[in-house]
DNA sequence: TACGCGTCTTGATTTCGATCAAACAACGTA
DNA sequence: TACGTTGTTTGATCGAAATCAAGACGCGTA
């Protein structure tokens, strides 16, 4: 990750609203803003790589990271995405341990990156600080959990409803939005092949679901609901 | 969950072996066991469902929970499986949420069971007990993750091996061993139909792993390891 | 506007595991 | 020991998605 320098205003503001600031005194505010570092990760680029030694807290301040595991033959399997303002769950390894998982720009990225170690020690003296990472991590496994339960409960089309409806106002109301990212990277955070995701929008426009590029429109979500 | 009782003596050995107050300084040790309330859980009982307020954080004593998600139809698809030692991670919603999952008794059950108000008030005057638990949900989300991936990456004989080989002794040498629990259970943790897992058994049958009820013999682990 | 590359779609085939159904084994109890 | 219950195995079938292989589309650039 090159052009590491301290945050300035934009970045500044975009971890306040970080989910993981946004639950901190202003003093761990402020004492995490103290050891920040950002940078930028070009597309394609590896943060970290499963197995190696975790020494840095990283939260994303634009683009998305893929986490994924290899197998022995280089097949890839995505465990989870993250986009603005999540931290990476992979990244909370607070005893000294090694990541889960490989993380890789899917899109050029921005990053606020914490040694781990001062994280450790602002966190044993400001509980606040531990409390936040203890209900962070706790969100990303019920996250988890729930990526394993689709996987074995749903098909594919059932899964991409559930996505689609899980990122559209909830009025019930027909709508159109942009998805947030490129389609084969949507096919691995949903567990599929990019064939079957392209196959699951196309069975879904029985279902009053239009595609156009990354442009959605669903004509109604209640059917959806009933995929 | 009857027969509610303060800890004895057998109860709070297991609890300060259990992974999970073994890395407490002794004074939130001492603040744990304070609060802590023993009870049994019998065969099949629910300890808690997806979606109830989250009030209680588990630490198992003996026996097994099966933690696992419903789909509208009744299904059951497992996302985790606690034994002794372990804390259910998807208790740990410290910020007033709720349940992920629901939570069954395997097999009948000792429990350890913790107000989550009061361990929230703990680990907010003693940060040794927020790390500990961001400590032993980030281990779980990492399993998760390793299961997540297994499912899509490797088939039923292959995820049956890695469990065996992780279950037995490193050294490289034939063992024998008794699975903790039922096949079925099993079957479930691994995300695979009770049919599947038999298949797998009697396919490994061909690389030197014999079954007789729960008990395994592997001849080889090497030839295990490239199934 | 045309070109070229990367992304996406479509088709054909194959593999894996779920499901249904039935035989079988293990075990506790009367 | 006979019985019933519960857990496990085996067989047959089916369906969902991965994979392989082309082709179409979209988009930025010249």
């Amino acid at each position: 990750m090159n052009r590491l320098m301290k945050p300035g205003a934009r970045e500044r503001e975009t971890l306040l609203n970080s989910g993981f600031l946004a639950s901190l005194g202003v003093e761990s505010v402020a004492a995490m803003m103290e050891i920040a570092v950002i940078g930028n990760l070009p597309a394609r680029q590896m943060l970290f790589r499963e197995g190696e030694p975790a020494d840095m807290l990283h939260c994303v301040l634009s683009g998305y990271i893929r986490l994924y595991k290899l197998d022995p033959d280089g097949r890839e399997a995505d465990v989870s995405l993250y986009g603005p303002g999540d931290l990476i769950g992979a990244s909370v390894v607070l005893d000294g341990g090694r990541y889960a998982a490989t993380a890789q720009a899917a899109e050029p990225a921005l990053l606020a990156r914490f040694d781990l170690r001062r994280v450790r020690d602002i966190a044993s003296r400001r509980p606040d600080l531990a409390l936040a990472l203890v209900n962070i991590v706790s969100v990303q496994l019920a996250a988890s959990f729930t990526s394993l339960a689709d996987d074995r409960l749903h098909t594919a089309p059932q899964r991409v409803s559930r996505y689609l409806l899980d990122h559209c106002p909830a009025d019930g109301k027909a709508t159109s939005f942009r998805l947030p990212y490129q389609k084969s990277l949507l096919a691995g955070k949903l567990g599929l092949a990019p064939e079957a995701l392209s196959r699951a929008f196309s069975l879904l426009r029985n279902h009053g679901v239009n595609v156009r590029g990354r442009l959605v429109h669903i004509g109604d979500p209640e059917v959806l609901k009933r995929v």
